[in-house]
DNA sequence: CGGGATCCTCCAAGATACTG
DNA sequence: CAGTATCTTGGAGGATCCCG
């Protein structure tokens, strides 16, 4: 996509520009989900235990969150720490690559809440316009 | 979530957490899923037409591009502008309120690429150490 | 050319229950 | 407390065909 096109390689002309949009794509699909931005979210202020994270997010089931706590691990943005107490303990805690995270995603966080009475008043313009809110 | 905990009302003594928590995520799960960002990228500079669009963006259908421009028109950041001639012309082109999503979104965008090679290495290194890819 | 409608598939994700 | 396994289903999304 063009908001990268700035940094296609020179000597490359602008083929890859496919790659490019795709990996994109792949990435924006891991850290767009709304579950790993919640966690990272969570997580932005220090360590946090599993249960701990689930009652913060709400609204997240125990399967997904363990599931969304896996890839992020996976993807080297935050780590697990387990206490083989009993009963056990297990800490998540972000990465130096998790915690640079944080910056962009306040941005649009903001971006979010700046324009959230612009969007639903469009919305609700629309909806006026056309017959009902979808179709 | 934390990242607009900065933004709670002096008042609210954060109750409405969770309602800033859920607009949030409904936002989020707007303007961050693949085909919305790969959306505003195409038109990031300059209207465009359908078409043009879908051979820009590459993989996505015919039907998913319609719907996620209805919906980004909904949202009040694009306007759709058909022009009755024959064949039928349809330009789309970010509103304001769209072309401000271009400036975080490229943020984000750079963080992707930036850290795109960490984050193959961290999945590389936690395949090996576990087995296989997921599981 | 652009949009809608229809059909069909398939997987993401919730619920539930068990283990260490 | 944290994680896993199994089952089930809703709906996202592709393919296809027809219309203006």
């Amino acid at each position: 996509m063009d908001l990268i096109a700035q940094k296609e390689l020179p000597e490359s002309e602008g083929a890859d520009d496919h790659e490019l949009c795709r990996a994109m794509g792949h990435i924006l699909d891991r850290i767009g989900d709304k579950w790993t931005i919640m966690a990272v979210g969570a997580l932005s202020d220090g360590p946090m235990r599993f249960n701990a994270m689930m009652r913060k997010i709400g609204g997240v089931s125990h399967r997904m969150l363990t599931l969304t706590l896996r890839g992020l691990e996976r993807e080297g943005l935050l780590t697990r720490t387990a206490y083989p107490t009993i009963p056990p303990k297990v800490e998540y805690e972000l990465t130096d690559l998790g915690r640079s995270l944080i910056a962009p995603l306040t941005l649009l966080a903001d971006w979010a809440f700046e324009n959230r009475p612009a969007m639903e008043q469009a919305r609700l313009a629309y909806d006026k316009e056309h017959g009902g809110p979808a179709k």
